[in-house]
RNA sequence: GGGCCUAUAGCUCAGUUGGUUAGAGCGCACGCCUGAUAAGCGUGAGGUCGGUAGUUCGACUCUACCUAGGCCCA
């Protein structure tokens, strides 16, 4: 009768649960971590140590968070706890962007139009609460996540402090020259008197009308037409939808690259694009043939005359110009048209908008002084006939632009505006060369942003809306000339700072001058205040200013920006050409950059297409490990896919982690750091695996250096499956289990298995911020109370010449010989390998490792008897069922069983059990 | 329409300067174990490397074009 020998085992003993309950275990330790002030905590373990400086990117103020918010903070997170881990200290103060049209549309909405009414303190009001409302919404999610930082004392865009920031950066850039008011085309409501932002236009059909009209060429310019063109009645032909900008018409664009052919039609020849000849005859009833053929490239500089008023209309060239509807020879208004603007912008061309903010012409326009534009239509068109310049109209459906508030069609009017000049100082210059000194990660960003530099047009400033930084310029009433006195901002500034930008509106602006102040100009006294406030990517875009280099743990500049890739448009280009402005260099040393977040198919998430997941969905789900474990796992510097279908895999790879460290503290319950096994007495096996624990530590502190966190998880995830549980766990068993419990082969054993949980532990807490946790707390010692707060593992430096390859042919040998035991199995000849015995005949290459690590073969293999054959021609593996008797305490087969009434043991096993009475 | 980018097994990733039968983990299938047990182990099946054309003795790798998708513009 055999005795249960399962109490004489050495089985593995913890309290960490194998099942995670993330979801319920996580607010815990998010608890239990503010109480004890992790934060600063970790702060202080670092006190002394050299200072990583890190700046946040503000989110802005408005709805929960998506994933895209998710995987952005949690990337920060990842940085800043392995920076902290390689033993820099490492300030995170998030912040927010608060101010800003979408949240004026929010307000808008939620109190209706009354608002509008409303005062701009009341309207400002409401605009900061519903900020603050988010800003604790976005908080508590973004501290559900695990991230750590200073979520007490975030910084907001809006803060007066803040405010003052802004101002002060506006105010130096306007004194150092950079910006200055000029003429923009924008998007204009003529019932609400008002620009309209991008967001507030709404695309509706609408019917106008159509003409085409012909330009004639001007006289003098004879040798330098195409050859074959007429100098005399030749003319471009036009077509339009919007009669009524006529008036402002300056040029006549055409494509570099299309043919023209100049049509003779009657006594006159037509120039139009060769591809819509046949759709101008048509339209016109005209017939003609063509008479010469050029590229549109040959019109630029030529002088058309205005068809009814005494001006030339310059021949430009811009690609935008299409051959699907018109003539391929367009109207140009540089004051009513956003491509029309900046064709004006690229040839000098003025900014005309002769109309007034409801949409009348102004006093000095010929011909329509005083009539609504819409209204015009008509007269323009009769006007046209009766210079006989008119050879077609029509009408047509199309989409055009209508507010979204009043529903009524829009006009594209040229009004004043601030800018930063993008040639002052040589701005855009110092910026493209600025870019080759930033390190991009990935290198495409460089590219990017600096193709996006090198194209931009000046930075408009100005918004005419009230949620945000106010333009604190004053103007002098008597000659306009805008006040540049330094005392003046001074003034601002100080009163921002006390009682925020709201104070602008606040009385008169001109309180803030100086005493007795006149105009240096004109002598005049009176002055009046800029009512256009700041774009808010000026707001954030300033944030470097505002927040680094004010205290010692936040230096300026910050060594990293971590973003999504639209912040190459965004965030990195504002802030570079605000730094660029205010201090001469760029605001970071490496930008790096992440993708978005796509579904399982690849494709954007959107509410319209229903295809959205929240995080906040994923984290109540699996827990916000699981969501940080996706984060790490994926590529970021491309696009990133997200699915219920991934993220089951990913929980389920947690769950490998999770057990394998289960596993070691299972079997280190009665093991303490005085019980370790100094290393050269360690058997070779075990300094094999330490050895592969350096190149893990190698690898993923590399990893961890180089942001490839994708690379952290596979490192991790790929020792704890291959190197540790199928095979170094698995071998150990026997030992760890049947040995005697502080005798030296099981000591060696959890003198590993220590050393791998201290160093796996240390090397997931980044990532595994909640487990990692949670595993320190159960590890038979630690040097300070939160792994958070530890460095990553040094490697032990362990040098043994030829140790691994001598190791990875035994495992070579191992694969093959489990091979061969999968075939002895599906034969049903043995059940587990503990009932094999392994003839191996060696080849010439292999029977001396063979032979060195013989008595060592069945432990590796985990069988019961290893016989090496007399060597072959090709290595060969037979399984034969083990000879012998069961050992009924550990149940390898022996064939020198010690027959006890409690059953046989094998000598190994009835020395232990002695030893144990 | 333009700029930048991506495309390798069902999923997430490797694939060095172009050089043998393209790798790993997960998942899946089958089996073992029942002393990590809502665990552990083993074996196996999965890829015309998005498509087409080219350069080359040779292309997942280089070039062009195309397709699908992403971001930013227009």
């Amino acid at each position: 009768m055999s005795a249960d020998w399962k109490e004489t085992l050495n089985l593995p003993k913890t309290p960490f649960p194998m099942k995670a309950n993330l979801t319920q275990r996580e607010p815990l330790q998010l608890k239990a971590w503010e109480e004890k002030g992790i934060y600063g905590q970790i702060l202080a373990a670092r006190e002394g140590a050299p200072v990583f400086s890190f700046h946040d990117g503000p989110p802005y103020a408005n709805g929960p968070i998506h994933l895209g918010h998710a995987l952005n903070k949690v990337l920060k997170d990842f940085v800043i706890k392995s920076k902290t881990m390689e033993g820099f200290k490492v300030t995170y103060r998030p912040g927010w962007d608060c101010h800003g049209l979408p949240i004026e549309l929010q307000i808008e909405k939620e109190k209706g139009r009354k608002v509008r009414e409303e005062d701009v303190h009341t309207f400002r009001r409401h605009c900061r609460e519903y900020a603050e409302k988010f800003i604790a919404l976005q908080r508590e999610d973004f501290i559900r996540l695990g991230v750590f930082g200073d979520w007490q004392h975030p910084y907001k865009t809006m803060d007066y402090a803040y405010e003052a920031a802004t101002a002060r950066a506006f105010a130096d850039c306007f004194l150092k020259g950079y910006a200055y008011k000029g003429m923009k085309s924008v998007q204009w409501c003529i019932h609400c008197e008002t620009a309209l932002a991008e967001a507030e236009v709404e695309y509706r059909d609408h019917n106008s009308p159509t003409i085409t009209v012909k330009f004639a060429l001007a006289p003098g310019q004879a040798e330098r037409l195409p050859d074959g063109l007429p100098a005399e009645g030749s003319f471009a032909v036009i077509w339009t939808t919007t009669p009524w900008t006529l008036p402002a018409n300056l040029a006549v664009a055409f494509h570099p690259d299309f043919t023209y052919v100049g049509l003779r039609c009657g006594g006159e020849t037509y120039i139009v694009a060769e591809e819509l000849r046949e759709s101008f005859l048509k339209e016109t009833g005209l017939t003609g043939e063509v008479v010469v053929r050029f590229k549109g490239a040959r019109m630029e500089g030529l002088r058309f005359r205005h068809p009814f008023l005494d001006r030339d209309s310059l021949g430009i060239l811009a690609t935008y110009v299409t051959a699907d509807t018109g003539t391929g020879c367009v109207h140009t208004a540089p004051g009513h048209g956003q491509e029309d603007y900046l064709s004006g912008v690229r040839y000098k061309l003025p900014i005309l908008s002769p109309v007034d903010p409801r949409g009348r012409f102004q006093a000095g326009v010929e011909h329509f002084a005083g009539q609504n534009v819409f209204e015009a239509n008509p007269s323009v068109v009769a006007l046209l006939r009766e210079r006989g310049a008119l050879l077609a109209e029509g009408r047509i459906d199309h989409s055009y632009p209508h507010c979204w508030r009043c529903k009524n069609p829009l006009i594209f009017r040229a009004t004043n505006q601030w800018f930063i000049s993008m040639a002052h100082e040589d701005l855009r210059g110092r910026a493209l060369k600025a870019i080759d000194a930033v390190q991009w990660v990935p290198v495409w960003g460089r590219n990017r942003i600096h193709a996006m530099m090198e194209g931009r047009p000046d930075w408009c400033l100005s918004r005419q809306r009230r949620w945000g930084v106010p333009i604190t310029v004053l103007f002098c009433k008597g000659c306009g000339e805008p006040v540049r006195e330094p005392a003046l901002f001074d003034n601002v500034v100080a009163a921002f700072a006390e009682k925020g930008a709201g104070v602008w509106w606040e009385g008169d602006p001109a309180r803030f001058l100086p005493e007795g102040f006149t105009c240096p100009r004109c002598g005049g006294a009176d002055f009046k205040g800029e009512t256009d406030i700041l774009d808010v990517w000026f707001d954030s875009g300033v944030s470097h200013r505002a927040i680094l280099g004010r205290e010692p743990d936040m230096p300026w500049p910050s060594e990293i920006y971590l973003e999504g890739s639209d912040q190459h448009r965004g965030w990195f280009h504002t802030s570079l050409l605000t730094s660029l402005m205010l201090q001469g260099s760029p605001p970071y040393r490496q930008v790096l950059t992440h993708g978005f977040v796509l579904d399982a198919e690849g494709r954007a998430m959107s509410k319209s297409q229903g295809n959205v997941i929240s995080p906040q969905e994923a984290v109540k789900k699996s827990g916000a490990e699981i969501l940080r474990l996706w984060v790490c796992m994926v590529d970021y510097r491309d696009d990133v896919r997200f699915s219920w279908d991934l993220f089951q895999r990913i929980a389920e790879a947690y769950l490998k982690i999770r057990n394998t460290m289960r596993y070691l503290l299972g079997n280190l319950y009665d093991f303490r750091a005085q019980d370790a096994v100094p290393v050269e007495q360690l058997p070779e096996l075990d300094r094999y695996v330490l050895l592969l624990l350096d190149r893990l530590i190698e690898r993923v502190t590399r990893a961890y250096r180089e942001y490839a966190f994708h690379v952290v998880y596979h490192e991790l995830l790929q020792f704890c499956t291959v190197t540790l549980s199928a095979f170094y766990l698995d071998i150990l068993k026997d030992r760890l289990y049947c040995s005697s419990p502080s005798g030296p082969e099981r000591r060696a054993a959890q003198t590993v298995l220590y050393r791998l949980a201290d160093a796996l532990v240390r090397l997931m807490a980044p990532i595994l911020a909640f487990t990692a946790e949670e595993v320190w707390g159960n590890l038979p010692s630690r040097e300070c109370p939160s792994v958070h707060m530890a460095r990553f593992p040094k490697t032990a430096a362990v040098k043994e010449d030829g140790i691994e390859s001598r190791w990875e042919a035994l495992r070579a040998v191992r694969e093959s010989v489990n091979k061969a035991l999968e075939e002895a199995r599906q034969r049903g000849e043995i059940g587990k390998s503990l009932e094999a015995r392994v003839r191996i005949t060696p080849d010439a290459k292999s029977e001396g490792l063979l032979r060195l690590y013989e008595d060592q073969l069945p432990a590796l293999l985990i069988v019961s008897q290893v016989e090496i054959a007399a060597q072959g021609e090709s290595v060969a593996i037979e399984i034969l069922p083990a000879e012998g008797e069961k050992c009924t305490r550990c149940w390898t087969v022996t064939t020198a069983p010690v027959r006890r009434d409690d059953g046989p043991l094998c000598p190994r096993c009835a020395a232990v059990v002695e030893g144990l009475r």
